[in-house]
DNA sequence: TATAAAATTTAGTCTTGCCTAAATTATTTT
DNA sequence: AAAATAATTTAGGCAAGACTAAATTTTATA
């Protein structure tokens, strides 16, 4: 059976949570939902006892997603990513607008139209923001993209991808020309506030942690 | 408030079941929407007295829409014919695939992706299946068109609608040729099985009433 | 017009997924 | 290591929207 609409929005963001390695735990979810911790403590102890579970939790201790969880997360991810490069190439959608409209329609479009959108864009590997797009048999293709913010002087290298899916970031780095396979060089590093001087498109600017670490990099 | 999905595919169902002028009976609504009579009696209860009504109730009459209900039966409406268009033009899908998937995004499509697929079609008046769309402003076009079963022999006409949204149908149809924009002439009646001999490219059919009853015409 | 059949409503229940308040466990601070 | 703080879980509740079984009302039939 296919998750609900809750369950799939559960799973998707314990499988972002859980990228770096670590569980997710409850306070994170419950942020990342807008639910409430006690809510959350609830769904996910039904997830983690359901037939084929698809959270391996233990008390206190946080979730991660087991291999039928990911799987779940994964269909719905690829949906995600699929709906919002299929938005701005055919509705010219910009990038700082589709989120939202994906977040509702990954969870109700079929398989068939999934395969359609994909075949119409070319089986595309990153969506608009530069994530890379889980495959049809459900696999995250490897990542090797560097954050920006682990780059130093004379470093330099290829957008990628923009993590996160704040507008209004999305639409600064936008008016910075800070967008997917723009050329980038780091041309200076100050320590303790951790800002990275850079040129773009001939200009130089300075970016702070909170920008650089959401920036990812392909290193040339 | 907008409705929730379940309240907006009553308020479609309740409009097309009183597009003849009288109620929608609390039997025919629980078996076009699958739901069980008892339940149906529930929600129009609640429908009936929400703060501005969206259905007119009396009990054992069945209901009407209120101006609030039409207004937002129509919206439904529009976004599902839109889809429908969409899907069709867009994405390859054929007359007959397209409605299970507009029956799902019709309830989480934005009104700004409405404007955008709107647009991008050219604002069309009928979807694939030759059906008025709902304008912008949520007014339901004037329908001059007359069921095939009303003609008679030495009548001819375009083909603007398939009414009903049933797949068997539609293939069949297609199969025949009997398609929108299509010219069928009739060249007999036959009384008592109200069967129709047509001819439809050149070739001739008969088609029974649960056929013709169907398909609208515009005479010519 | 009395009865039978069909349609509709009432009453009570269930599931999903959320909430608040209170209790418990884990982690920091002193 | 105790006390304070933060994180998490438990307990109890609520709203939406469906269901079944039983009661009622309407309509059709004899
Ligand atoms: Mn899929
Ligand atoms: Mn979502
Ligand atoms: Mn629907
Ligand atoms: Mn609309």
């Amino acid at each position: 059976m296919k998750p609900s609409t809750s369950i799939q929005d559960y799973l998707k963001r314990i499988y972002e949570l859980t990228e770096n390695g670590s569980p997710a735990s409850t306070n994170d979810l419950a942020r990342e939902l807008n639910i409430k911790p006690a809510s959350v403590t609830g769904m996910i102890q039904k997830l983690a006892s359901e037939k084929p579970a698809l959270l391996e939790y233990q008390k206190h201790q946080g979730v991660t997603l087991t291999s039928a969880g990911k799987k779940a997360a994964l269909e719905v991810i690829r949906h995600h990513r699929l709906l919002e490069t299929w938005l701005v190439q055919t509705l010219g959608y910009s990038w700082d607008e589709v989120h939202e409209e994906a977040e509702r329609l990954e969870h109700v479009i079929s398989e068939d139209f999934e395969r359609r959108i994909a075949a119409a864009l070319g089986h595309p590997l990153r969506d608009p923001h530069g994530e890379l797009i889980p495959t049809a048999d459900l696999k995250m293709p490897l990542d090797d993209s560097t954050p920006l913010s682990a780059l130093r002087k004379n470093q330099s290298g290829k957008i990628l991808s923009i993590k996160g899916a704040d507008a209004d970031l999305l639409r600064h780095l936008d008016g910075l020309g800070l967008t997917p396979n723009t050329m980038i060089e780091v041309t200076d590093y100050s320590p303790f506030d951790h800002n990275l001087s850079i040129k773009v498109n001939k200009k130089n600017i300075v970016l702070g942690l909170s920008i650089t670490s959401k920036i990812f990099i392909e290193e040339s």
